[in-house]
RNA sequence: CGCGGGGUAGAGCAGUCCGGUAGCUCGUCGGGCUCAUAACCCGGAGGUCAGAGGUUCAAAUCCUCUCCCCGCAACCA
């Protein structure tokens, strides 16, 4: 049994979740139940982002603290998480007072190492935002240079603020970054990290700020707080009990390195540099993989809120189910390339496979077990066929695809002996078999065969659609929760339940 | 010459590394079946593989050039 620690990029929780941040933890979820499937020891974490001048405005423009602010936030992410079935090990909020205290200490520990040095942030101030701009964000006109966000001129101003030394570890990063090919995925975003930002010379980057408050406080030199690097990447280890003086906790010592880090392509950058230089200054083991996933687009869009087009996951599930939504997002969104969600794509694409394809050869094949064995369908032998063997070798490719966190393969895998057991229906002619009393062996066989490619789906599906394939098993007469390893039962007693996956009618949803 | 991804049937994509009759899903047209959630199964139609040139017996695939679309461009959560 391996350990198997996998964690989401903690979310900003500076607005209500939408499906793309809803992707993310569902697919982290499915890839920790894999493993949880196949006996790992495995602990997966998420969390809240809650530092940040962003989160200090916002609340302030509702009239809040900046920690009811985030305790709302948190609580309706959380909320969400459930209602999706995202089954987490741990949740880090960075406010919370066990984060904010290693934060401090590692802040001190490096600062005692020389890796982080005070020196001056120059930058581009927008003075009726109070917000800080970069020479790249601002955008240049006529009349000067404006703000990004409200288009008002900016100044150039000059803060005093420490500085992570970055610049002295590109080569340690570039090697680490060679000689483990996996060390990010997909290979596509290594050499954009590489040729885009290493090549070119890696620059330190700013840990502290002056300009808010809200934030871990460096004790060592009041008005200055922690900006968001040390204080929100670290939470893949404080939450685990790291301790900068060495006395870690049992989970760290267990679980630490980590072996997944799943996030947004929009963050890898600061996981596969920033990251792993703050791990090498701390002089800890990097972790195993970084996977940069892609986005959601809505139709050919990028998904915003000012576009006004956000999808949200709550909304699909209410209106859809949860087994539908994981299964959308798991089964559709590509390993590389930007993945699109339109309502007719979601619609068509759960009516064609969970209840046409999956759903359908439930229902019929229990039907019919009912119907001729009144439920009880025991061959004297295990029958051998092309379907059970392409269960075995789907299977396999299965596991493979998983390994590699390409999920959309691993879906499709799982499906594929589904889609050719409704064919075998029709080349072997149960209801015709059936008429034949001398044939009754072979009925049974065939629907040994139906049924426990059902229950070899069930397995796979399970990490996607963890309630859906328990309602399944629960039909085939099988426990709930299903073992990677489970035999195929010597005979199935089976009791039809209701549909697993009901058509959707657009209209009578829409209305 | 900033970096990267892409342009293949009405739509969405695979195939490109390792050249050899252009494939999948949805849609569409026709047929079959009746166990099933008007589902399932079979077959047909539909593509000058962005364009031009080159290498080769043979190019979606290799080389050169051109056009178009989309991300990212440094302290952005």
């Amino acid at each position: 049994m391996a350990k198997f620690y996998i964690t989401t990029a903690i979310t900003y929780a500076s607005q209500r979740p939408h499906i793309g941040n809803t992707y993310e933890a569902v697919f982290t979820d499915a890839v920790a139940r894999y493993h949880k499937l196949i006996g790992d020891d495995v602990y997966f974490l998420t969390g809240t982002d809650e530092h940040g001048e962003k989160i200090e405005r916002a609340a302030e423009k509702e009239g809040v603290s900046p920690q009811d602010f985030v305790n709302r936030i948190s609580k309706e992410l959380r909320d969400v998480w459930d209602l999706c079935m995202v089954e987490y090990d741990g949740f880090i909020r960075t406010s919370e007072p066990r984060h904010k205290e290693i934060v401090k200490r590692i802040f001190k520990k490096l600062y005692d190492r020389g890796d982080i040095y005070k020196s001056v942030y120059d930058g581009w101030y927008c003075i009726p935002d109070e917000a800080f701009h970069t020479e790249a964000q601002i955008v240049k006109s006529e009349n000067g240079n404006l703000c990004p966000d409200c288009g008002r001129p900016v100044e150039k101003l000059s803060e005093e603020a420490y500085f992570f030394r970055l610049s002295a570890y590109a080569e340690r990063l570039t090697e680490h970054i060679e000689k483990n090919p996996d060390f990010i995925q997909p290979d596509t975003r290594k050499n954009e990290m590489v040729n885009g930002y290493i090549k070119p010379g890696l620059q330190d980057f700013c840990v502290s700020r002056t300009s808010f408050t809200w934030g871990v406080p460096i004790e060592s030199d009041p008005g200055h707080v922690t900006y968001v690097w040390v204080d929100a990447l670290s939470n893949y280890i404080t939450a685990l009990g790291y301790d900068a003086g060495g006395n870690h906790g049992e989970l760290f010592q267990k679980y630490w390195p980590c072996d997944v880090h799943v996030l947004g392509k929009d963050v890898l950058r600061f996981h596969t540099l920033y990251w792993p230089a703050l791990l090498m200054a701390l002089e800890l083991p990097l972790p195993k993989k970084v996977f940069g996933h892609p986005w959601i687009l809505t139709g050919s869009d990028k998904m915003s809120k000012s576009l006004g087009n956000a999808i949200y996951a709550t909304e699909l599930v209410e209106k859809y189910g949860v087994d539908c939504t994981r299964y959308y997002v798991l089964r559709e969104m590509p390993f590389a390339r930007d993945g699109s969600i339109t309502r007719e794509q979601f619609v068509s694409r759960c009516n064609t496979d969970l209840a046409n394809d999956l759903g359908n050869l439930a229902s019929r094949s229990i039907t019919m077990a009912e119907k001729y064995f009144g439920g009880e369908v025991s061959p004297a032998e295990k029958p051998q066929n092309e379907v059970l063997e392409l269960c075995a070798a789907s299977r396999t490719r299965y596991a493979e695809a998983m390994d590699k966190l390409a999920m959309q393969s691993a879906v499709t895998e799982a499906m594929a002996p589904v889609v050719r057991a409704n064919r075998y229906i029709d080349e072997t002619a149960p209801w015709i078999l059936a008429k034949d009393n001398e044939k009754a062996e072979e009925l049974r066989c065939v629907l040994y065969t139906l049924l426990d490619t059902l229950r070899a789906a069930s397995v796979l599906l399970y990490p996607v659609m963890p309630l859906a394939c328990g309602k399944l098993r629960s039909q085939l007469g099988l426990s709930e929760i299903p073992v990677w390893d489970e035999p195929s039962p010597k005979g199935y007693t089976v009791k039809r339940g209701e549909n697993l996956f009901p058509r959707i009618v657009m209209e009578e949803v829409e209305a």
